[in-house]
DNA sequence: CGTAAACTTGACCCTTTTCAAAGCCCGTGG
DNA sequence: CCACGGGCTTTGAAAAGGGTCAAGTTTACG
């Protein structure tokens, strides 16, 4: 039982949240809370390793992730697989749908997690209602976004050790962030190191190898589900990871 | 003086707009026409060759490209450099900074361009003004996130004969839906290979060699600044390119 | 305690990179 | 009109980073 598992299960009523009471969320007005709880369809249990969202899958649902962690990718017919982005406590899954009749991308859950779902066309009504909330669904795409974008510089520029490095230092300071790092600095990290692989662009047998220097030169160690950061600064320069400013972030 | 040199100059009014007379565009209400036009701060020509927004650069404005070719890229401080994705007409710039203080990405102009620049808080009286402008730029955001994750799916995974089917499929759909092929089915191509090779995390030479490879296979031809698919067939194989059905694209 | 999943490691191979140089295209200026 | 020069393309050869294959070994867990 983790930091993350702190509030597992998603509440009735929005504003008992356990999300929102977390520091690095925006509040929102009575008024938007109430709108978005109207919105939403209800909450969700998803066990590790299923399919929330499938490739090409129509109509899929909105979701906000409440507790747990969650991948986004793409695969090629032969099973190539591209992890675009991790998915954190408070990201959405399913926002891009929402303007195509498809998926084109999958959504698995890699720990249990726990989704808000919204109700068809919540989006819409989200504009209707408060432009504000609306202002901060966009605010959410933009950032996920840069997520990729950032992304894709790692796979397309970065060596092996910088893509690792890199990795580990993103999903650290998103952990940071959330307040999901325990009191010795470690962080849950309950991903394998295929799924390093697929969000680097590695094979596996290469990814093991390059983590292990990287965890000899002692940089980090990564034991028992947990990743502690030993030499931030030396991962920080080989990644080239410069933390863009701790905005808060708005919550749906 | 190619198909997309028919509109080059952005009108005085929206309404007289050269770009939303295109079929791929969804078209806007007069009260909606008026709210942008009236958010627009003018409209703006860039030469070729131009860094529009530059890397970290505080208070970018926000854009929509009217005219020309342009691209997004971020850069390692060695020099190399990832594109994210090229920006054609009808595409914005400046939509993530206008959510952080600082750019995390650049954009340069290929061509000259002309672009639409909007006001400074622009976006946010949009969303206030017209709930579905709002929805129109999350729309706007979305389709570039998309794009972003295909691009990564091939940076991370894909090989090189891949990349460049790949991008070629891509780039000759997106101009064919933008009316920009000309009657001989040529599209105009202003990027260089080392465009190309930026865009797809390969080396210039090797770029070279493979376009070379796909072009002596008789899939495409590129020559004088233009670009002909002559089998869609095998460069979609290869690729595993399936479009995505044109959907009307708001405009700003 | 046994089995499956995840992690490690070594050896070999191949795609892609790097280095180097030549050729081409075209605009500019003599 | 032709020489010059710079940017872009093309090619070859050598090197290397990363992929693939094939076992082991450890860990998690029922």
């Amino acid at each position: 039982m983790n930091a993350a598992a702190a509030h597992t299960v998603c509440p009735r009523h929005c504003e008992d949240c356990g999300l929102r009471r977390s520091p690095a969320f925006t509040s929102a007005s009575p008024a938007e809370l109430q709108t978005i709880e109207r919105l939403r369809s209800g909450s969700q249990a998803v066990p590790a390793g299923t399919t929330l969202i499938r490739e090409r899958q129509p109509n899929a649902r909105l979701y906000t992730l409440y507790a747990g962690w969650a991948v986004r990718y793409k695969t090629l017919s032969d099973g190539r697989r591209q992890i675009l982005n991790f998915l954190l406590p408070g990201d959405v899954a399913g926002l891009q749908q929402q303007f195509g009749e498809v998926s084109l991308h999958a959504v698995d859950t890699i720990t249990d997690c726990h989704f808000c779902v919204f109700e068809d066309d919540a989006l819409w009504n989200l504009y209707r209602e408060h432009a504000r909330l609306g202002y901060d669904v966009t605010w959410l795409a933009a950032r996920e976004e840069s997520l990729v974008d950032e992304n894709l510089l790692t796979a397309g520029r970065r060596s092996a050790p910088e893509r690792v490095a890199m990795l580990l230092m993103q999903l650290y300071r998103r952990l940071d962030r959330l307040g999901l790092l325990a009191a010795d600095g470690s962080a849950p990290f309950p991903i394998n190191q295929q799924h390093i692989a697929d969000a680097l662009g590695l094979s596996l047998v290469h990814t093991n190898k390059t983590l292990r220097r990287l965890a000899q030169m002692g940089l980090h160690d990564l034991s028992g589900g947990r990743l502690r950061i030993l030499n931030p600064r030396v991962l920080a320069r080989i990644a080239e990871f410069y933390d863009s400013i701790p905005r808060l972030a708005p919550l749906l």
